[in-house]
RNA sequence: GGCGCGGUGGCAGAGUGGUUAUGCAGCGGACUGCAACUCCGUGUACGCCGGUUCGAUUCCGACCCGCGCCUCCA
């Protein structure tokens, strides 16, 4: 049961000890919802879920918690643009997240809290971290984080204090005692229609980072398990949770923290402010879903990832390993007990060693290749088992869970349909049994011309799509 | 400039102080009416230079290159 992860705050993998026996708590900041999600975020997303997953097939009782960032300036400034309120916009966004990432197979998380619905808990941490000191109000009506003030702060992100002062911005307006503290609540002009609440703090609204503090707090404790979110995170954002986590509530925060890398194209960094990003729906369009996502768990979580044209058609062809396997033999559920497979401890051991997907589906390959040898030698009860066990693995990882007809025959409505293909089939088996080879070889053609791949066997001729979408 | 990560065979991508990762693609063969699927066979891969070692892709150091964070970002 026990496993092994990397946390950014000891930069070293470690053996992981729960801090109650059999529980895990865990927390991943989420979306900012402005607009749609681009395939980056499902990459991290994905890279949790599967965490996720693992854990609790494990046997881990996992309390897992990933928020909503609805209120925020670019909320504000998109909400503003279009004529419409925050709530309208992110209620919109959050919906589409929703669909997207429940396409990309990623599960719900058990509380998915939103920052609007926690500004009480937002003013009252802020008002403590004003009574220990650790914040104070300026004349501008802000409340600022008092940086120098939290003795560890860098720990996380390897930072040193002094040398984030020498290089901190001074921004025009600021009212902060020192360049490197940051807001915790900002004053906001009621009467001008500002977005805000009003408080104890005076009308205004929660800065980025309390938010997913207060969330913590009050969906998890003050002190939990494993923390998450993209590696781009882990400084400020996540630095300054722990500033403000740790001096508020007086004792650790998060034991261990996990960062998933990013997602490149074209040797960059995908992301929003370098307007170089799919969205989800633009890769759903051009990929079926479980592609995208085994192309997503391929590489292990933390490493980046490159998205591109050819590493999407590799893994679709990787997956069609799979379902070849599963191919023709009778569907007869999930393996229960997978920890008697041959690929079981392979695989356990490649996930307790910090989540390494890849080699966890590279163990999958021995049960591929032991199916095939099974069918081969027509043993149908052995290969139901196998399957059922591939199943089983796959739903660990999100894929492998459709019929393999289904997904080798899975296309775009604009292709020819399914009965024109068993037209054709007919019409070519009969030319086959009249020994007209030049026909039934000119069907076959015309079906491949039009992304359909006919397999004879002694059973009958099957097909399957190659040009998925 | 500061801090950090990485450079593996045609491609993707694990891993290891001395023995096959794995997958995709390619090539040869079996199977097939011919194909596809499947099976068998096939690739002297570890950025460069030193060092430690009986032995380094794996450890240490320098160098080159790429990337990330340092500002909103998953």
């Amino acid at each position: 049961m026990n496993f092994k992860l990397y946390s950014t705050l000891a930069r070293s993998k470690q053996d992981f000890t729960p801090l109650t026996p059999g529980e895990i708590r865990m927390y991943v900041c989420g979306m900012t919802v402005y607009d749609y999600c681009h395939i980056g975020h499902g990459r991290a997303f994905v890279a949790f879920d599967l965490i996720v997953r693992f854990l609790r097939f494990m046997g881990w009782k996992v309390t897992y918690v990933r928020n909503i960032t609805d209120v925020d300036d670019k909320i504000i400034q998109r909400a503003k643009e279009n004529g419409e309120s925050c709530e309208e916009l992110s209620g919109r966004f959050i919906a589409a997240m929703q669909e997207d990432f429940g396409a990309l197979g990623i599960l719900p998380p058990d509380h998915e809290p939103k920052a609007t619905d926690h500004i009480d808990q937002i003013v009252a941490m802020t008002e403590k971290l004003m009574e220990l000191g650790y914040a104070y109000k300026a004349s501008n009506g802000d409340v600022y984080y008092r940086v120098a003030k939290f003795a560890e702060y860098g720990k996380l992100s390897g930072r040193n204090p002094e040398e984030l002062l020498a290089g901190a911005r001074i921004e025009v307006g600021d009212q902060k005692e020192d360049p490197r503290d940051f807001v915790l609540w900002k004053s906001a002009d009621e009467n001008e229609g500002e977005v805000g609440w009003s408080s104890t703090l005076g009308y205004g609204r929660p800065g980025w980072h309390i938010e997913c503090s207060a969330m913590c707090k009050h969906s998890l404790g003050d002190s939990f398990d494993i923390h998450g979110g993209g590696e781009d995170l882990q400084f400020p954002h996540h630095e300054n949770e722990i500033a403000q986590s740790e001096a508020a509530n007086g004792v650790g925060f998060a034991n261990y923290w996990v960062h998933a890398g990013p997602l490149r194209i074209d040797g960059e960094k995908m992301s929003k402010s370098l307007n170089n990003f799919f969205t989800i729906r633009d890769v759903l369009d051009r990929y079926p879903t479980e592609v995208v996502r085994f192309f997503l768990i391929s590489s292990h979580y933390r490493s980046p990832i490159s998205y591109s044209e050819d590493n999407l058609i590799e893994a679709q062809n990787g997956l069609q390993r799979f379902y070849q396997a599963m191919r023709h033999v009778p569907d007869s559920g999930d393996a229960s007990n997978l920890s008697e497979s041959l690929a079981y401890e392979a695989f356990v051991a490649a996930m307790s060693d910090d989540f390494n997907s890849r080699e966890a589906i590279a163990s999958l390959y021995a049960l591929v290749d032991q199916i095939n040898a099974t069918k081969s030698a027509e043993d149908l009860d052995l290969a139901v088992k196998l399957v059922g066990e591939l199943r089983g693995f796959g739903k660990i990882l999100g894929i492998l869970q459709q019929d393999a007809e289904s997904f080798f025959q899975a296309g775009s409505t604009a292709d020819i349909s399914a009965e024109d293909i068993e037209q054709l089939i007919s019409e070519r088996q009969q030319a086959k049994l009249d020994k007209d080879y030049a026909r039934a070889d000119q069907i076959r053609q015309d079906l491949a011309e039009q992304g359909v791949q006919l397999d004879d066997s002694r059973e009958g001729t099957s097909w399957r799509r190659t040009n998925q979408s």
